[in-house]
DNA sequence: TTCAGTGCAAAGGATTTGCAACACC
DNA sequence: GGTGTTGCAAATCCTTTGCACTGAA
């Protein structure tokens, strides 16, 4: 098993994200753009989960006018169908949480509940189970969430010193 | 491994819900109305996920003035803490859904992102593995999202004949 | 009798969309 | 140059709230 933590992308990476995604642009016949790339740019500077909101804002407080919000929101999907981005934490009722997905392994989240604090795992017997299910059922899995949801250590700590 | 099927909930199936929740109300000094439970005798009407729209709309049709938007929107919570109902399909990016909880087994789903199709299934290995999980971050658990996603058989079929 | 429940309409908030001006390829 | 792209504002959609009135306990 392995718990990973997530990191500010280096100017290299960033540089292979925007490739990817100028590739993935072409196919579909859509342009690469000044304000695509600051998206590109300020999403890769998350280290945690953000929504489109946040992203807009993080991009207002760099250039104070690098993309509006509805390009931001026109552009999310994008992003994710180029594998900079996904989706995360759907459990969370927070609304549509994104996270880099770019040149990060698969994994998934283990969530409290109390305190909000997020653990990455990767567990591969889980990824096992999920392929020996999907065969059982002949379908041809693309994707999975799974996210588990419980106290963490020191929320359950803090509980019990509380009684 | 098991596959289960929801059915429309019987009158006595019905009746046990209402004790449920009138018992979950009284604990927190809230009172049973013919508002609420006309909400619980048509969400129990339901045998497959549906959102607080729909289940209103089904009100509606039933007797035409059963319950507003509002008290529909208030109720789904309660509904949800008396173990009734439960939220189901975060991934199906079509906001809130509900399904059915009440004297229901534990499962999760399988869905193909073609036709939408919904396979329920349930795994002891996954609650197994889950449990070790937890156990080694020290959480405990209370809940977990497990939906798998992909290419049912049909669908698969349909895109070979199409190439 | 009291405190919660309800409907209605208004308020909120997050996205989406129409459109005219702009700018990649 | 012909399309795709943007920003802005307006429009949506879903959900929540304020309030005066009704009703359960």
């Amino acid at each position: 098993m392995r718990v990973e933590r997530s990191v500010p992308a280096s100017e290299p990476r960033i540089k292979r994200a925007l490739v990817k995604f100028r590739d993935v642009l072409r196919k579909k016949s859509l342009r690469m753009t000044p304000v695509r790339e600051a998206i590109v740019r300020g999403a890769l500077e998350h280290t945690d989960h953000f929504d489109a909101q946040k992203l807009a804002r993080r991009l207002q407080a760099n250039g104070v006018h690098e993309a509006s919000m509805a390009t931001v929101y026109r552009t999310m999907p994008l992003l994710v169908e180029a594998g900079i981005l996904q989706q995360t934490l759907l459990s969370s009722g927070e609304g549509v949480l994104y996270e880099i997905a770019f040149e990060r392994e698969h994994h998934d989240h283990l969530v409290c509940t109390v305190c909000g604090k997020v653990i990455e795992f990767h567990f591969e017997a889980f990824e096992r189970l999920q392929k020996d299910l999907a065969a059982k059922y002949d379908f041809e899995l693309t994707r999975h969430v799974h996210e588990l949801l419980g106290r963490c250590s020191s929320c359950r700590r803090a509980a019990r010193a509380r009684a």
